[in-house]
DNA sequence: CATTTGACTTTCG
DNA sequence: ACGAAAGCCAAAT
């Protein structure tokens, strides 16, 4: 049994530029579906201890799930990657990594890389 | 060991 | 479409 959250940040390194995933298909990539408030709590307490794309993860729907300075940051992040809000969204349909299924046969190897960090 | 926490999600009205 | 409420669950405290 991996540790969650070292898959949980496996699982958002492994997002391309230019595409995103949301908190809950984040936690069912890495393993644990339901446990989107996991990947919120990974990200707010870890974003610095490992250098991550956390731009990346969104909300449900496509919102921008951050406020305040980190929104403004995320939102300019985000377009400078080419991934564009209309309103308040991103277009799921258009932006959401879907990732090879291949990847997954390789996941566990990528945790133990990452526990080397 | 019990409680709190969190950049969430789904359902309802 | 939007907000409130209930549901969620393991790491952190």
């Amino acid at each position: 049994m991996i540790h969650q959250s070292a898959a949980i940040v496996t699982v958002i390194k492994s997002i391309p530029a230019g595409k995103v995933l949301t908190y809950g298909k984040v936690a069912e990539l890495a393993g644990y579906p339901g446990g989107a408030r996991q990947v919120a709590r990974t990200l707010h307490t870890q974003s610095k201890a490992y250098r991550l794309p956390w731009h990346r993860v969104v909300g449900a729907g496509g919102k921008i799930a951050t406020k305040g300075q980190a929104y403004e940051d995320q939102v300019r992040l985000l377009e400078a990657e080419g991934v564009m809000l209309e309103k308040t969204r991103i277009r799921l349909p258009i932006y959401e990594w879907q990732p090879d299924p291949r990847w997954f046969m390789t996941l566990e190897d990528q945790i133990q890389a990452s526990n080397l960090l």
